[in-house]
DNA sequence: TGCCTGTTCCATCAAATGATGGGTAAATTA
DNA sequence: TAATTTACCCATCATTTGATGGAACAGGCA
């Protein structure tokens, strides 16, 4: 079973594969119940029985499309992670706002839909609630905030929220708020990146002091 | 016509008002395509024709939701400036935070609307789009970041999302990061205040700087 | 060739949903 | 009091939506 997802995961040709994918984009954008099947079929160009077929019921579709974002974006912070490792703290916090910054932009619907999952109910209550995997633990060890992921203090953890969610906010808000600054996409996401930097050095620098008694 | 909607506003015992408040709670625990006008009804204990009487079809009333939270929203930054008029930039800050979170942990079906708006696409496209105020001059001006609000630079706009958005994020994101902290609403919302000011302060004291230049 | 398996579509269903017309009783006005 | 307006509910409709059964069709395999 592990495998079959995985393939098709993968392989963007399959039809389930191409599934997936329109999934990603029109459960990012309209959320769970603003999609609707018929939507994701007609946009993959097949019948919504086939759809059926490949993934069962609506449900069961978005949540396979929640994991796999979730999987995208464990896979994309443990590159990050090899990367910062050793390096100055500083250093270690701008790479990862830039790293992240620039795949979030490249895959909105990440941050479309954990937004969602983060703000929004479904009618079917816990039925969707299926568990999801906490990253701000794994954050802020790998950021040198906590020694170890088991004990890390409530306001670093809040720290960490604070700057996940900000990257999301203006990979999702884009449409809202790069008007507000009149920019190209290139140098909205640049000034993003810039702003980031600029808020949470200056607190993560500080918070190392106090962090220590 | 703005003199009865006024008044079904402040009336929250009038039909019209009763609705109003409820359809703010589940518009913004579920989004638009997730409330169902029978949910509205039968939560006011209401037939759904009495609902239709009032305020027309559903994207009206969801409109007139949004934009009876901007307007509360709109008159709570008025108070809180008339408050922090003339203190120093960092008192400013810290207490537009204090207040700004109090009142929206107060009233967190605000910051679920907010963002729904922001982060969340309507099928029906731009027909519920409809134009809806912008406080991030505004609240640039009133922190002492700009001299008036139509020359705000780029960058402080962006501080500006950043802070106001945070808010948002930890008061409608309460049920899945309070839990990440094990602590009881009291305690979380304390941590949250700290948090922001402790990110946020220090961002902008250092952006007065290099801001005149 | 004939059979099986996997994949796709067509036709259709039941439930949910947004919306309306008409009736009714209370409140308001003349 | 009689007429009119206001506020509300019942019954109902048309459309949308999630979902399924069964037929068709292609490819591998005996």
């Amino acid at each position: 079973m592990a495998t079959i997802l995985e393939k098709a995961r993968k392989d963007p040709t399959s039809m389930k594969g191409r599934i997936l994918a329109v999934a990603r984009q029109l459960f990012g954008q309209y959320g769970f119940h603003g999609t609707t099947t018929r939507m994701i079929a007609r946009e993959v160009a097949i019948d919504i029985s086939t759809l059926h077929y490949h993934w069962g019921e609506k449900g069961d579709l978005y949540e396979a499309v929640v994991l796999d974002i979730c999987k995208d974006l464990g896979k994309k912070l443990i590159e990050v992670e090899k990367i910062i490792h050793g390096m100055p703290r500083n250093d270690r916090l701008s790479i990862s706002i830039e790293m992240m910054t620039d795949y979030l932009f490249d895959h909105p619907e990440c941050s479309n839909l954990i937004l969602f999952r983060y703000f929004g109910m479904t009618r079917e209550g816990d039925g969707l609630d299926f568990k999801i995997p906490e990253f701000t633990a794994d954050v802020a060890r790998s950021m040198g905030l906590a020694k170890d992921k088991r004990n890390v203090p409530p306001h670093v953890r809040l720290e960490v929220l604070a700057l996940m969610n900000s990257i999301h906010n203006f990979v999702s808000g884009e449409s809202l708020f790069r008007p507000m600054v009149n920019m190209n996409r290139e140098n909205y996401i640049q000034l993003v990146k810039q702003t980031l930097t600029f808020i949470h050095i200056p607190a993560f620098a500080q918070g190392s002091d106090y962090a220590r008694e």
